[in-house]
RNA sequence: GGUCGAUUAGCUCAGCGGUAGAGCACUGCAUUGACAUUGCAGGGGUCACAAGUUCGAACCUUGUAUCGACCA
């Protein structure tokens, strides 16, 4: 006999290890199978187990575990991400906070070193919780992104796309991060509205030039103008003028026509830069007149290019003014170089102040980029980085998707995809960073036939394999090129600049030895996860694993994850895969959010570790959780308060499976998931249910591990359960097919519940608490068979209990895991529509008699006498076969069944028959006239919709004819009810 | 500003042309036989608002309001 209860902490580790000890989770390898393959999102590599994960992770073990009973050859391939940027950041954090030196003392080797180590101590926590959280992922395949293997994939496409042209070194602006000093792409910035100022600044006009502007009165009527000697330019950031070269109107602005081709003396500067026409200036805008700062702003730049305006750098990486030749270049003052961009604001304002050219300082909400990761203000800045020419590999990946290679389910993401795709940018993936795959490109000096420097291309760029390859092709490029032996070295001494100084170097007319460098830079992190779904399966080489496993069958993921990683899989996929997309499927789910639909978050303290639902916590430790790490600690009191009001008592141990099934059946398609912890509890309760019915059958002697043949059996209701078993695993499979993830847990839950426990049971206790016989044996068989196919069914959902009830009622069964049995009625199911409509009688006449018992207070411990009138020879049937069950589960002392009903009893209508309960003299005949009323009222009502409904000739002549012969159906039956109700108010009322 | 989405029971959410649903919460009754992490029964909704299309609208169309996400 099993325990009273399920105790998660007993079995789930334990029948985990079980499984992978056993290879449960490695493909059945069987290759006449179907392959199916799921790539895990692989998570970073610092991070821990979230709630997003938790569903992420369920939803593919549902898909895995439910198409490897179908038979599927599956690998569900899990991994790491080295997440370049967010490690790089925690490594730095950690050694700052423990005194140890900055990463920059520390020296590049020495650092990488210390990433490592922090990787093998922290690396891979998520994918041990995942093994709490019952994951089936092939452990024995697991990669990390920067595993020897994927670096040999990442260069090779590196190279590839190099000598394919879709890779390139090019000067643009791009999103610069000072905080690390690296380059990020535009989907790592993102945009946030911040309480800001619009300062408006008077820039003098240059030869003592003036013009008129029109004035308003403080009516905002129109009032003359004024003359200006000045245009008023407005910016949210002022320091930016030191590196303005020019001032836009719009052509069609007439209030400047005449100001056109005229200058502007650049205060503090003392530059004297054009006024141009650019459309870009808006006129409804501040003044109308823009300043222009190509080497500080995207727009700026544009203008900037069009007009033909000088750039002028004015910020070092670190976004502090520069100084030397660059400050030399822009006129900046002295006192300027070396100051913070903030502080370096304050100045320009105080300077046009004293000035008395600050016009106005206007309070404004503000767009401002900062960096995802770093959380400061992203500064765009003038580099040389590498990029990738997303817009070609854009249009096979959007073909593929338009053509339905690909499919988005919910299929409405795949405007979001196109509205991405269509508006690509170029997509710079160098970053200046010391954590990633470093770019395979060395750079040396370009010299002509006499092995003199060229000045307008002063250095060569040699992509190459390895560094035995880019010496051996440097070596090839001189020779070829300055026709003579030359000795080609590495020479790390010079660092990233290395070439923008060497065309000053004159020594190469005599030298034979090239110094060459690596690039320093390492790759964007999702250059890697683009590659994911081949270079894991072994790319380049042509394994066996590539053939089987890709293209992949789904991938799943959440929707912020579209443009990271998504798109760019697809772009990479279709170039290196012989323009084979890389997943057939992109099921695309929520975001967890908490109760009230927030985002959880550890800086707002309102995160639910998933393991802590599994485990359960107490509220003190709950609050301590929520209260370290918020991004401000002054909310810590509330943070707590909150905490304690919604979580009394913190989390009961609820189990993988309460938190997996919670998770599941919250899984709709298009909406976030507001998680609820109630709800985790109502599905733990679920899983104690099917346990105590398992109980219960084991006490019942039910024989487990059994095959049943339908059509053999004698008793309905044995045939009804076979049906309705059928039925579930058949909607569960559709629901799942269709990742409709909500409607496969509801159907298995309201078998379990609603129809196996709250019927199937109690119908079966007459025969299996009854005499020894045919069809008690019969029952046992079939009850043990039953609970057999609902483990299975249950068994994606719920791995743990449905694993740990398979093992404990192994008596009979062979031996083997639940995990690796088959899906029940793959090949065809079976019902039986007469056994079903009779149960479905039976159902119904329990419960109208439970009904009626509870509305006139009936004791329900009372047993009362019964007579049922007006049956049907089918109905007198189902009666005389199923007498006892009904007197049972409707407590009857007797069932008889008669011509006409007495008078003074309670009633209720089942279909043809009216069913009187002899209760008289427990009853208020006044009360029971109030209750048929009521039931009258009601029945009344749809009644006169019905018949006004079947009264409109056009609906009679325009509704499909199944419809309307539904309707008429259905009136007909009410109309025998209210009749058969009538009859029986009017007796009650005669009395 | 653009795009997408949401608004259904007290709460969290399904349903998306043909009789308004679930879980939790609530109310009443029931505790020696699987289960109180339970059973039986019940109350509770002008499906945000307005106009339209349709024989018929929670569902389709348009507009309005409120909220949200993403993009600029």
């Amino acid at each position: 006999m099993i325990d009273q209860r399920f105790d998660p902490k007993a079995h789930e580790q334990r029948i985990y290890e079980r499984w992978e000890e056993a290879g449960c989770f490695k493909p059945s390898g069987d290759t006449s199978a179907q392959p199916y393959a799921i790539m895990i999102p692989p998570p970073n590599v610092t991070g821990s187990l979230h709630m997003g994960h938790a569903l992420n992770h369920t939803i593919q073990d549902i898909l895995c575990r439910f198409e490897r009973m179908r038979g599927k050859n599956v690998l569900w391939q899990p991994g790491m991400d080295h997440a370049g940027i967010a490690t790089q950041m925690v490594v730095e954090r950690k050694l700052a906070a423990t005194g140890n030196q900055s990463r920059r003392e520390l020296g590049r080797e020495a650092f990488i070193e210390k990433v490592w180590e922090w990787k093998t101590q922290s690396g891979g926590q998520i994918l041990e919780q995942d093994k709490r959280l019952g994951s089936s992922m092939d452990w024995s395949r697991e990669k990390f992104t920067l595993d020897p293997d994927m670096s040999e994939a990442v260069t090779k496409v590196f190279v590839e796309l190099y000598e394919q042209g879709l890779i390139y070194r090019d000067k643009r602006l791009v999103n610069w991060d000072p905080h690390f000093e690296t380059a990020i792409s535009d989907i790592e910035v993102e945009q946030k509205e911040v309480a800001g100022h619009f300062w408006h600044l008077r820039y003098p006009l240059a030869g003592g030039v003036t013009y008129e502007h029109p004035v308003f009165d403080e009516d905002g009527e129109p009032a003359g103008t004024e003359t200006r000697d000045y245009v008023v330019v407005a910016t949210t950031r002022p320091e930016t003028m030191l590196g303005d070269t020019g001032v836009a109107v719009h052509p069609s602005d007439e209030r400047y026509a005449g100001l056109v081709g005229k200058f502007v003396d650049l205060p503090i500067v003392g530059r004297r830069i054009p006024i141009v026409a650019d459309e870009y200036a808006d006129p409804e805008k501040g003044s109308g007149a823009v300043k222009i700062t190509p080497a500080h702003d995207f727009n700026d730049f544009e203008v900037g290019k069009r007009a033909g305006l000088a750039v002028l750098n004015i910020l070092t990486g670190k976004a502090a003014i520069v100084g030397g030749g660059e400050a030399e270049a822009a006129c900046i003052p002295a006192d300027y170089v070396g100051l913070d961009r903030f502080e370096a604001r304050k100045q320009v304002v105080s300077a046009f102040e004293a000035l008395g050219l600050l016009q106005e300082i206007e309070k404004k909400k503000i767009e401002q980029p900062f960096g995802d990761r770093s959380g400061v203000v992203v500064e765009p800045w003038l580099t040389d980085q590498w990029y990738v020419d997303a817009e070609k590999l854009a249009v096979p990946a959007l073909e593929a998707v338009k053509s339905g290679r690909t499919r988005f389910v919910p299929e409405n993401w795949d405007k979001t995809y196109y509205n991405w795709m269509d508006n690509i940018q170029p997509w710079c993936v160098s970053r200046q960073l010391w954590w990633g795959h470093r770019i395979p490109v060395w750079y040396g000096p370009t010299l002509d036939k006499n092995g003199l420097l060229e000045k307008d291309k002063p250095y060569t760029v040699i992509v190459a394999f390895t560094e035995e390859e880019a010496l051996e092709k440097a070596k090839i490029h001189y020779q070829d090129n300055c026709q003579k032996e030359v000795e080609i070295q590495i020479d790390s001494s010079k660092d990233r600049n290395f070439y923008k100084h060497i065309s000053l170097d004159k020594e190469f007319k005599a030298k034979t030895t090239i110094g060459f460098s690596r690039d320093p830079d390492v790759l964007d992190t999702w250059f890697s996860s683009a590659l994911w779904p081949f270079s894991t399966q072994g790319w380049p080489n042509e394994t066996d694993a590539l053939k089987q496993f890709y293209p992949g069958a789904v991938l799943v993921t959440a929707p912020d994850i579209i443009f990271f990683w998504v798109a760019r899989m697809m772009m990479m996929g279709l170039n290196f895969m012989d323009g084979e997309v890389p997943f057939k499927d992109v099921y695309i789910h929520a975001i967890v959010r908490d109760e009230s639909g927030k985002k959880m978050s550890k800086s707002e303290g309102n995160v639910i570790d998933p393991v802590d639902l599994i485990d359960g916590i107490d509220v003190d430790a709950l609050v301590a959780k929520r209260t370290t790490g918020l991004r401000r600690p002054e909310t810590a009191p509330q943070v707590e308060k909150d905490t304690r009001k919604r979580f009394p008592n913190g989390f009961e141990s609820f189990g993988a499976d309460a938190l997996r099934f919670t998770l599941a059946a919250m899984a709709t398609k298009g909406r976030d998931i507001n998680l609820a912890v109630d709800r985790v509890a109502g599905y733990r309760n679920f899983g104690t249910k099917l346990w105590n019915a398992t109980r219960f059958a084991q006490m019942s002697e039910a024989a487990f591990g059994t095959s049943v043949n339908p059509e053999t059996l004698g008793v309905p209701l044995n045939r009804w359960i076979v049906g309705e078993v059928y039925a579930c695993a058949s909607a569960v499979s559709e629901a799942i097919e269709d990742y409709r993830f909500n409607d496969a847990a509801s159907a298995i839950y309201h078998f379990i519940w609603d129809v196996f426990c709250d019927w199937y049971l109690e119908l079966s206790k007459p025969i299996l608490q009854g005499e020894d016989g045919a069809d008690k044996d019969e029952t046992q068989k079939v009850l043990g068979w039953t609970l057999d196919q609902i483990f299975k069914i249950l068994h994606p959902f719920s791995p743990f209990i449905t694993e740990t009830l398979w093992e404990q009622t192994l008596e009979a069964r062979p031996s083997g895991f639940l995990m690796q049995q088959r899906w029940p009625g793959l090949e065809n199911g079976w019902s039986d529509k007469a056994a079903k409509d009779e149960i479905d009688w039976v159902l119904r006449t329990i419960s109208s008699v439970r009904s009626v018992r509870s509305d006139v207070n009936v004791p329900a411990g009372a047993k009362v006498p019964a007579i049922i009138a007006g049956v049907s020879e089918v109905a007198r049937a189902r009666i005389d076969t199923h007498r006892d069950v009904i007197m049972r589960l409707a407590r009857l002392d007797s069932l008889k069944i008669a011509d006409i009903t007495p008078a003074g009893a309670v009633k209720c209508v089942v279909d043809e028959a009216t069913l009187a309960l002899e209760i008289a003299d427990l009853i208020d005949p006044e009360a029971e006239i109030e209750r048929l009323d009521k039931q009258l009222g009601k029945l009344n009502g749809e009644i006169t919709g019905l018949e006004k409904r079947l009264g409109n000739e056009a609906f009679v002549a325009k509704a499909p004819e199944d419809v309307v012969a539904e309707q008429r159906v259905r009136l007909a039956d009410l109309l025998a009810t209210r009749d058969k109700l009538t009859t029986a108010r009017d007796q009650l009322a005669a009395l």
